[in-house]
DNA sequence: TTGTAGGCGTTATCAT
DNA sequence: ATGATAACGCCTACAA
C-alpha cells in the first residue's frame, strides 16, 4: 500500500480512501491512485485489515460430513445466504463426534470467525468452550444447550409421525423403523422414535421392539443389511420409517437384494428431502423441512447476533413437507 | 497477551514462547503462564499470527457447487488430506461459470489462502489473474493453463472409452450419449464425447448425431427428460453413456418413467462413482476415478509448490477404474 | 532464561 | 481534501 501510495505521490490514507470509496478523495488524487494501483498490482491485505477491523467477514459452517448429501446441500444453501448477507464461509467437519464438535470450536481455524454455525449431534451444550469461544454461535440439531444458544431444530417428533401416519394411511399394520444407535439420549434418533412411536400408539397400533433396527452407524452398508434382514425375516413387515433419506435408498437397496418389492411388498420413507429421493426407482417419500427457511434463518440469527450480542436467544423449529411419492404409493 | 503478561508477570515474549512451546522457558515461569492462561481466558489471535508470518495455514478449495454430490465427496476427502499436513480448508462455489471461477480467486476470501484447489470449468486460464494470484494453484479440470500450472485432470477420453466399449461387449448396438453443451470447446463435454465417438468407431460402430443428447444444464431434470425422450423416440436405443453418475441416475430415471427397463431394454452408465450410485435399483455402472490419489496428489502438489514455487509445473491425469454394476449387466 | 524494540498492512482519529 | 500518527496482536532479532 505504501508502494502504491509513494507511486501515486499521496498518502497511504488516500489509497485506502480510495480503495474503500470513503470520504471526499479529489478526481485526480483517484485517478493517479487507481493508476498506480493498476500498475503495481497491489490488492488489499485482508488479514491486516482484519487485525484492524476485529471482523473477518467469514461464518463458520461445522458439519458432520461434508461428503453427506444432506449436510452438502445445506452448506450450499448457507453459502448463498450468507454471501447475500456481505459474509464469506468457510466449511469443517466435524465427523459427528463430541471430540470433533469441540474442535470444531476450539480449531484454529474457529477462532477468525465472526460466527459459527454448528451441527451438534453429540457435544455436550454445557461444556465451557462453547460459552468462551468470542463469537456467536447458532446450534442445529437437538443439543440446544438449555436455551442458552440460538438454535435450530428439525421438526424431528412431528415430521416422524407425519411420516408414520402417513404409512397406516395407505394401510400398512406392521410398521419398522430403521434408524441410528443412541436411543437412551435425547439425540435426533430418540426424537424421531418417539414421532414414531406416538403416531403408532395414536392410531391403535402398538410399536414392536421386534420392529426397530438400530444401526451402528447410518452407512449405507448398514441400512441394506437392515433392508435385506427384513425381506428375510419374515416379521411380516409392511412399512419402514428410515432415519433419514440414504437410509431409505439404503433399505430400498436391500429390500430389493432380499427379493421383496417397494412399494408392493414393503412401503418406505425416509426423511430429509435430499434432491436424489426424487430420481431413485421408486422415487422415495420423505418428511422434507424446508432448508431455505433453515439457512435463512441461520444467517439472520447469527447476522442478528453480531449485531447484537445481548439479545436473548432464540428457539425455532423448521416447518417441513410431508412429500409423498412412489415409494408408499 | 499483554494482559496475560502482566498476570504472569513476565514479558508478552515469554507468552509467546510458552504458547508456541518454544525456547527454554522456566519451569516456574510456564506455570505461571499457563494459570494466568487459564485464568484470563486467552486464545491466540491467529489473524495477527498470520500478519505477522504471512501464512495463514488455510487451502481453498473452489469448485462448482458444494450441493453436487460429486464435489461433496471430493470436498471431504481434500478436507482429510488437508488436515493430515496441517492445514485447514476453506470451501467456496463458483458456480461453474467463467465469472464465478475469475470471482473466486480474486474474491477477497481467497487473498487469505496459502494455496488453492480450483476446479475450473469454464475459466479462461490465461487470465492474468491467476498468474498474479499471489499463492500456489492446482487446477483440476480441463482447463490446463497450457501447462503453466500444476494440473490434474480426469481420465475422460480413457474413460468414456472404456464405458463406451463395455456398452459393446455387452452387446449394444444403438449407444446414445447423454451429455451437456459445448461440444464446440475443448472441455470435459468434448473429451468424454470424443472418448466415446472413438470406443465406437474402434468397434466398427458409426457415431450417430441423432444419438447425441446435449443437455443445456446438466440438471436433474434435463437429464431425466432426455431419458423420457429416448424411451419414447423409436431411435432403438439400447444403451447410454452418461456425462456423469447424476446425470445416469436421471436417465435411469426417465427411462423408467417411459417405460423402459433398465438393464433389459436400455443399458446405463456414468461416470463419477459417487457413493449413491452403489445404491440405486438398477445400481449404476460407472467409469470411477481414484479420488483418493486425486485429493492426495492435490494436496501434494499444493504443499510442494508452497515450499517451492519455482518448481515446474507438473500435469497428472487420474487412474480409474471400470465398475460394472447391474445396470449394464 | 528473559525482555525490549520494531514492524507485518490496514484504518480511525485528529490535524492541517 | 489530504496527511501524520498510532494501534490492532503477534513474533523475529537482538540485547541483557
Amino acid at each position: 500500500m505504501s508502494d502504491v501510495a509513494r507511486l501515486a505521490g499521496v498518502s497511504t490514507m488516500t489509497v485506502s480512501n480510495v480503495v474503500n470509496n470513503r470520504v471526499k478523495v479529489s478526481e485526480a488524487a483517484r485517478e493517479r491512485v487507481l493508476e498506480a494501483i493498476r500498475a503495481s498490482g497491489y490488492q488489499v491485505n485482508l488479514t491486516a485489515r482484519s487485525l484492524r477491523s476485529g471482523r473477518t467477514g467469514v461464518i463458520g459452517v461445522a458439519v458432520p460430513q461434508v461428503g453427506n448429501p444432506y449436510y452438502g446441500m445445506l452448506g450450499a444453501l448457507l453459502i448463498d445466504e450468507a454471501h447475500q448477507r456481505g459474509y464469506e464461509v468457510t466449511i469443517g467437519q466435524t465427523g459427528a463426534l463430541a471430540d470433533g464438535e469441540a474442535a470444531a470450536v476450539a480449531q484454529s481455524r474457529w477462532l477468525q470467525v465472526d460466527g459459527l454455525f454448528l451441527s451438534a449431534i453429540e457435544l455436550d451444550p454445557q461444556m465451557p468452550l462453547l460459552a468462551d469461544a468470542g463469537f456467536p454461535i447458532v446450534l442445529f440439531g437437538e443439543q440446544g444447550a438449555g436455551g442458552r444458544f440460538d438454535h435450530i431444530t428439525l421438526p424431528n417428533e412431528a415430521g416422524a409421525a407425519a411420516a408414520t401416519g402417513h404409512l397406516i394411511d395407505q394401510g400398512c399394520k406392521r410398521i419398522a423403523i430403521v434408524t441410528g444407535s443412541g436411543l437412551d439420549r435425547l439425540n435426533t434418533v430418540t426424537r424421531r422414535y418417539n414421532g414414531y412411536r406416538a403416531a403408532l400408539e395414536d392410531r391403535g397400533l402398538r410399536p414392536d421392539p421386534e420392529l426397530r433396527f438400530a444401526l451402528d452407524s447410518l452407512s449405507w452398508d448398514g441400512a441394506r443389511e437392515a433392508g435385506r434382514h427384513i425381506a428375510a425375516s419374515g416379521l411380516g413387515v409392511d412399512g419402514v420409517v428410515a432415519f433419514n433419506d440414504t437410509t431409505a435408498i439404503g433399505v430400498m437397496r436391500g429390500l430389493t437384494d432380499g427379493g421383496a418389492s417397494v412399494p408392493g411388498d414393503v412401503r418406505v420413507i425416509g426423511f430429509d428431502g435430499i434432491p436424489v429421493a426424487e430420481q431413485v426407482i421408486p422415487a422415495l417419500s420423505t418428511v422434507a423441512p424446508d432448508h431455505h427457511w433453515i439457512a435463512a434463518r441461520a444467517l439472520d440469527l447469527i447476522v442478528g447476533r453480531i449485531a447484537d450480542p445481548a439479545a436473548p436467544p432464540r428457539q425455532y423449529t423448521a416447518p417441513f413437507d410431508l412429500v409423498v411419492r412412489e415409494s408408499t404409493a
